[in-house]
DNA sequence: CGTGTATTTGATGCATATCAAATATTGTGG
DNA sequence: CCACAATATTTGATATGCATCAAATACACG
């Protein structure tokens, strides 16, 4: 699911002493792989048409190890705050382990989840010095974080590590637009479907053999990123269950019984009318 | 925010010949910009935090001749396709003149416009070798191509290109993230108020004089940004207009007589109450 | 084992989708 | 330039999904 990046948010801190968070240069233990799980994913921005390839452009592992030298590893527990958007932003963030939740108020005060990322995923990606989204975790995390002037140091010496960030960035773009498209033309048990389907692709949280998918955040943060309320998420979920879909084990614990199922309510029926879809192929040739 | 490169509209142009598109190798004429318009836009992704300078990461002369060298004009008429979703992806975009949707089709047949792409902006970035959206002119436009391998061959060429090419798309991302927040957070009359504060800002189709907005499409087209149906957006111009926000001259003619009063709409009541906001700041320092 | 929080369920109203039809606009041929 | 056809837009009527308010139940923590 995602493995997005975007930006910000915030949070009225309490503490900084007291509970602060656990920082250590990263020395690096040769056997342990810099960015963990998930692996650092994104495709070529252009790449070859080649489909068998699940991944391109990944860093070799002397470029990660680069990376790695460069960063330092915070761990984080659950709620706690990243960045919050508008703050000045300093640090470009990688997720070892983990979810956080990448998230912007609008200008009414709603909160909307731009997206949930996971380990792979990269976040902080300032606009004109700024982080423009706040990032919270959801659980226990774990993320290696750059500062600014020593990435861009970094990509001036390694150039292919600029095409990395760019493909990271084309894959945050991608999901993005996959959110447009399940804000714009979903009903909300159909935007529930697509969240669990995404999810289910994470084997951190779901067990293939049991078919149990563990949710790490709760309805008030589905909410907020399917766009809607959180009693519309309970009813999604009862809408889902009733229908023979997934069985609610406890709240955050899902059996997914019809993965099938699932992907025909995504699909599903329309919310309106398709449009006019009256093109013109030609065009001018001079 | 950047400039990056998303959306917009253009002029209804007249056709040029008689049909297929004016193709000729961008022979520079020194006195033309080579993608005119808005310039080259798209902040630095990181940048020092300097608010003053609207524009980070331009291109100096020499790099916007090469791209305009190894770049072929195509100018397009109205309604024409410039690449459909899933076809192989061998080009990259950069709108010079027009307006060009960007689209894509969801499982049920549904589409959503995801950007309106306007002068400055590019589009055409693949994943995997084919693209994911498709591109359509939405009024006569005009664009320089450049094949991939040709691009890439001058990114590796030259770094700086790379960096550009990040700074844009960290802004389309931006503009992708504004969008999953006017989608997930807004009722109809506001996305539209949203939409026409978006294009008042591109002086190509709003005369700040007249405060007359040249709206480039047609209201399937934006209902169809919008995530709603035509009928819908039409009723939000009337209650736009009833609340004497903007007046109605034609259908794809606006006056705008209250930009506050738009603003204010946009940024107004809650379409649902805000979430829980209970986050811990504290955390985790070893 | 309470007490506060999270989640679900119930009842109701409003916003918007949808179906229909009227009106306005644009393009075309005469 | 005019009349008509085709298309686009608006308006009306209605159905429905979802937000919202309220309350009950389930959970988690201490």
């Amino acid at each position: 699911l995602f493995e997005v990046a975007s930006e910000h948010l915030a949070a009225s801190g309490v503490a900084p002493k007291a509970n602060g968070l656990e920082r250590k240069h990263a020395e690096l233990r040769p056997e342990a792989k810099p960015v963990s799980g998930p692996e650092i994913r994104a495709r070529s921005l252009h790449g070859t048409p080649n489909q068998s390839a699940p991944v391109e452009n990944l860093l070799t592992p002397e470029q990660q190890e680069t990376l790695q030298r460069n960063a330092t590893l915070l761990k984080y527990r659950s709620g706690n705050v990243v960045f919050h958007e508008s703050e000045d932003a300093h640090f470009l963030y990688f997720i070892v382990e983990g979810v956080v939740r990448i998230s912007r108020s609008g200008e009414n005060g709603r909160r909307q989840i731009l997206a949930f990322s996971v380990p792979g995923d990269l976040f902080g990606i300032p606009d004109a010095g700024h982080y423009v989204n706040s990032a919270e975790t959801v659980c226990a995390t774990q993320v290696y974080r750059v500062p600014w002037p020593r990435m861009q140091q970094l990509m001036a010496d390694e150039p292919p590590l600029q095409l990395h960030l760019l493909a990271k960035l084309g894959y945050d773009l991608r999901q993005a637009q996959a959110r447009i498209m399940t804000l714009g033309v979903q009903t909300i048990p159909q935007r529930l479907a697509s969240f669990l389907l995404e999810f289910a692709l994470l084997p951190n949280w779901f067990d293939e053999e049991q078919r149990y998918l563990k949710l790490p955040m709760n309805r008030f943060d589905m909410a907020d990123y399917l766009g809607t309320a959180p009693e519309s998420t309970a009813r999604a979920f009862a809408k889902l269950e009733s229908e023979g879909l997934v069985r609610r084990v406890s709240s955050r614990t899902l059996e997914i019984l019809d993965i099938g199922g699932l992907e025909n309510l995504r699909k599903g029926h329309v919310k309106r009318r398709s449009s006019r879809i009256p093109i013109t192929s030609d065009c001018e040739r001079g």
